[in-house]
DNA sequence: CTGAAAGCGCTTACAG
DNA sequence: CTGAAAGCGCTTACAG
């Protein structure tokens, strides 16, 4: 009765073993599914694990198996609802398939960016999914040669070849600018992200595209690049409101951006349908609560977090890495708040 | 020239003390600063780091040591903007003092929050930041007698004896319906999470005492207990417009609440402000960008994270448990949602 | 002050 | 099929 079992601290395997007379090596071995047991030992086995509370302990697992069954999730910012709603849907698959994930926020700085990709090779984290607004410095791309598992989320690194999830920012594009088109509008506007992002140009492209191929005759009043942010949707929306031709219609390319021209819009007596379409991007926030419910591009979030935690997972069972670029299809989610220009 | 150091492994401190013609315990002591060296030593020990790129495997480190300098944040649901912005406010704080953050996500199920509890007795993380909805599940307070490095964030645990950290709520409901009476309201209803978390229950206590000391003779319209969700806030709304004695003014006690009212008003065509006064609570949302712009009580989210992650450090560092209960002041945010009532 | 050595708790070739 | 033993890469009492 008297185990010398200290019981302030955990247990450990040879505890067990010790507790049903076998070895270290055969519960291990009966603990990670490499072996078949008679019932009557297993009994015995998951009799002591249970009687001692037994926990594996996971740093000596890592260190023995050379990994921690653990990802990291490198990103901006997880307060901005986008990157919430993905770190959301990453999680998800990552429990799914019993990877822990280790946040990791960088709020854009670069340093901190090489940081996590540092604790990548220090073999913390067997992978990370990166999510970086930096893809055009060249010290991420450099930093990225060695790494063999890392995939790239939501946008590309300038000159890195490594795997990559994207949404369809070119069709998303394409979808909205069409839709306004379609609603009778001739003349559009695009307000969108940084130029140097490939998801910003990605977008203008798509819009560019709606219009050329309508083959009507139609007028960008605007093309006004900045950031994803409800500041530069602001600033856009009250340069859209002095121009001497201002447009009918809108593309932003964030829902962000379209918080902040609603402010501006709202304040100005503008009603957004009646007065100006707009259609806006991701669709993560709560668009249909607005006034109007805003029609948007809806990015395939839980989708991209599921393939990025399948993309990671073969590059660290050793796959062959294959630095292909997947782009998920996105959706054009129509609200109330594109109507047919005034005339 | 010829060191046998495959490239593709890691270094490790074996080698690198190799290099320098030390022995890895003098390395060791050098890095953790448990030790002065001549400046030629510590030169040459940075000189061979520097080589052979060495990084220190933290599961050997966490192995040994016994914790990993890593802390995880349960928390229900993280594209919740409130924990979203809190989960931020947490890696901030966590960064810092130099600690890793660890997500875990519970969907609001006990069993995966017994989980992550379990994750913390294997050592897998040294302490636990927790954020729970269940706090009425007597398997949790259970659960959280042996962990002794675990803080409760945000609410607490019935019958659980743990340091805790909270915003003020019931101040936060005697401010906002303070605010609603000055402005001369006489009417009032309020909109609540559940009736069995103790946030809830204070955020309508405050309320009630709001009434009580205003000496004035005040209409309670209706007192709906719901949970925090936009969903509650449709529901309610279509409740409260349909009473025969309808408030003039509502205290909600979370922002999707009143984004879910906000939605039905509008489509009923009553004005948030001049037909119905509205006061919110935790200000994460774009709350300013709103049709009006809605006055809230705004959670102290930064000092909380911050605060809770001091907390569970002094526990880690084995203070002596003191299972105090700490109140942050919240702060009312006046924007354009209230204005007096019509005669 | 410095180093050889034990120990942290696992996993898994290698022998029996 | 099973076990003794080496090894994963650190830290740190314990001796010199």
């Amino acid at each position: 009765m008297n185990d010398k079992q200290d019981p302030r601290k955990n247990a450990t395997l040879k505890d067990v073993a010790g507790a049903c007379g076998l070895s270290v090596a055969t519960v291990s071995r009966y603990l990670n599914h490499s072996i078949k047991l008679p019932k009557a030992t297993t009994d015995r086995i998951d009799a002591a694990i249970a009687a001692l509370s037994y926990q594996p302990n996971p740093h000596a697992r890592s260190l023995s198996l050379g990994r921690s069954e653990t990802i990291g999730l490198v990103v901006p910012d997880i307060s901005n609802p986008y990157f919430a709603h993905l770190a959301a849907a990453v999680e998800r698959a990552a429990s799914e398939f019993g990877l822990g994930l280790v946040l990791c926020p960088t709020l854009s700085r670069t340093d901190r960016e090489l940081d996590y990709l540092g604790r990548l090779s220090r073999r913390h984290v067997d992978g990370l999914l990166f999510i970086t607004n930096n893809g055009d410095d060249p010290a991420l791309a450099r930093a990225l040669q060695g790494a063999t598992t890392v995939v790239l989320v939501d946008d590309d690194i300038d000159g890195a070849i490594a795997p990559t999830i994207m949404a369809d920012s070119e069709q998303g594009g394409y979808l909205a600018t069409a839709h306004l088109i379609e609603a009778g509008h001739r003349k559009l506007a695009y307000v969108g992200g940084p130029a140097r992002l490939t998801s910003s140009r990605s977008r203008v492209g798509g819009f560019r595209r709606a219009i050329a191929e309508s083959g009507l005759e139609i007028s960008i009043s605007a093309e006004l690049a900045g950031d994803y942010s409800s500041a530069h949707g602001r600033a856009a929306a009250n340069r859209i409101l002095s121009l001497d031709e201002p447009p009918t219609a809108i593309f932003a390319a964030s829902d962000e951006i379209v918080l902040g021209m609603l402010a501006v819009f709202k304040q100005r007596g503008v009603k957004v349908g009646a007065d100006i379409s707009v259609v806006a991007f991701d669709d993560v926030g709560p668009l249909e609560l607005f006034d109007p419910p805003l029609t948007a591009i809806r990015q395939p979030v839980a989708a991209m977090g599921r393939r990025a935690v399948e993309r990671v997972l073969g590059l660290i069972k050793g796959g062959t890495r294959e630095p292909e670029t997947e782009i998920l299809p996105v959706e054009l989610i129509i609200r109330e708040s594109v109507k047919p220009p005034r005339n």
